[in-house]
DNA sequence: TGTACATCAGTGAACGCGCGTTCACTGATGTAC
DNA sequence: TGTACATCAGTGAACGCGCGTTCACTGATGTAC
């Protein structure tokens, strides 16, 4: 029996090409993702890849989908607790930020793609829906709002290596802080 | 006297170039924007744009320090106020998007810019005097990142077309309303 | 248990293209005298 | 006012490269009988 490095057939290609995507995007940019280079990482022809995604932006378009699911998934665990649905966030963006990076950067996607827009408003009910459930009434949106901006800046600051030196190296703990405060107000 | 277009000195082809790079930033993502693109869209060769930026890198490089410089005049005309500071910043953001999708974007840059360095950290010290004039003593870096995060994450979540349809196309408003529920927590 | 066949996954070669960078050179500008 | 010269801005051609896409084809897998 062949070794799984010279098998025909590489029994999961389309994970695999993904999980190469978001390596290359994390470390260098969507720049730096290239469908050969993601070939060549699997040792595998680049047609190979191209025939799992249609093309470069098909890639692009997976992994953003597979991130709106893996946040939803994420979000779906602390429902109803509007602190520990920012800090779930917060988390997500360190704990994938390839795909974080992608999902909103529309330039790289297919618009129409029906899966990517299937994940992403499942993904955006239920951060209203989070919101809705702590507020209720008027500034519902406005509340939902401004968590989610907290919490995307927070992640994408932090990403960007933008924080302060002490302050963003836990940016889980600054979420909370934070989040504190802001809540701290509205309960009063 | 040769017309403006067949001028064989251009006048202030390092300024034109950086206009014309931005305007590619904003409508195609930075990948969009390519040396030679830029230099075909000022009738001039791309050796030219070149000599000016050193390298493609060096584009990208200068277009971020400009944007942190325009960043830190708009605000300092806040200086001292918390909530006009993060509709500064959320309208500096909207009106230059290419500067700031490039801004914090780090793989597009010279890391050991000197101008870069300058410029971006007068901005960061910019946002932190200002949180450290409405809140002193404790807490008063987490109100300051919060503040920070909030505008920046509006911002790009705006440039994203991610805000929800009817809330997201006055993202000076919604920062406003936001950051007014904000500042009420903090004030009582 | 075998066989035929459809389907799917991956290959390998070829394509044309646009890219960033380099370089010797030319045209324009400004300054010193 | 002229002239010489240094400096700066821009040209144009060439380079090699890696890219995305396409296509006819082959190998593997699964299913029907």
């Amino acid at each position: 029996m062949p070794s799984a490095d010279q098998r025909y057939h590489h029994g999961d290609l389309r994970r695999a090409a993904l999980g190469a995507a978001a390596a290359l995007v994390a470390s260098g940019g969507p720049s730096a993702c290239t469908v050969r280079e993601v070939a060549r990482r699997l040792d595998v022809s680049h047609a190979a890849v191209t025939h799992h995604f249609g093309d470069k932006r098909g890639i692009f378009t997976a992994l953003a989908t597979e991130g709106f699911e893996r946040l939803a998934a994420t979000l779906a665990g602390h429902r109803g607790d509007f602190l520990e649905l920012g800090v779930a966030y917060v988390r997500f963006a360190v704990g994938n930020p390839a795909h974080f990076a992608v999902m909103f950067e529309p330039s790289l996607l297919h618009a129409d793609d029906a899966a990517l827009a299937t994940a992403r408003s499942a993904t955006t009910a239920m951060l209203h829906g989070g919101a809705r459930s702590l507020a209720g009434g008027a500034g519902t949106a406005s509340v939902a709002i401004a968590g989610w901006a907290l919490v995307h800046g927070l992640a994408t600051l932090h990403l960007a290596g933008a924080l302060p030196a002490g302050l963003g190296e836990d940016p889980e703990a600054i979420t909370r802080a934070v989040a504190a405060e802001l809540g701290r107000g509205r309960r009063r």
